[in-house]
DNA sequence: TTTTCAATTTATAATCTTATGATATGATAA
DNA sequence: TTATCATATCATAAGATTATAAATTGAAAA
């Protein structure tokens, strides 16, 4: 059971597809169901381009996929380890401080 | 309820401390109990400067703590978080290779 | 068909991360 | 005290990530 390198490997990678602020906003938009990608860039008021390669890099980790409806991409997630790791972080960064508020 | 941006980059802050192939591995190894750098040293095959930064990039996200026992310094893990965030990563990562094996 | 709209791709410069080698520190054994 | 062991810090070059601007694609409305 020596592949603990490649396991290793595999998980950064997935982690790092959601290491970042912008990726993990995009991502908790998603949460709450499927949007398009202008919906995501007025939600989250990234520019055009950055969002698209956030998204790439989202759909490069299989954490999300995509469908088209007439001119419009609609993503969503697509991977239960994420949704599991999301919760981790909203008690971890986000619900305490609903509490002290 | 605006702190998402700043949750954000906490949340990602976090992640990036552990998004390494290298870090992950430590953590593995510390995940069976604490153990001196030099132990870590070995289990690892990484090299010894390497290490040290390692070690302190999760020092400064809170992940690990150590102790000194006369010339050595013992880490362990001391965050709740980060896991069971390695607990997703096992079954999505490590438990399947197992099996068809 | 041409234009327009939604989104992606390409190119690039700025910024971060990482590995490595050299040096420094702090505790202890000689 | 000095030498040694365990570890950390510093400096630096190579590599990865990110934001931005410009050009491109693909679907559909005109």
């Amino acid at each position: 059971m020596k592949d603990m390198q490649k396991n290793a490997e595999a998980a950064a990678g997935f982690l790092k597809g959601i290491a970042s602020p912008h990726r993990l906003l995009i991502l908790c938009e998603l949460a709450t169901g499927e949007k398009s990608v202008t919906e995501l860039i007025e939600a989250t008021g990234m520019a055009q381009t950055s969002m698209s390669q956030h998204l790439s890099k989202l759909k490069e980790e299989n954490i999300v996929t995509f469908r088209r409806d007439h001119r419009l991409l609609f993503y969503r997630i697509d991977n239960e380890a994420v949704l599991k790791i999301m919760d981790v972080l909203y008690h971890e960064f986000c619900e305490e401080k609903d509490n002290n508020k």
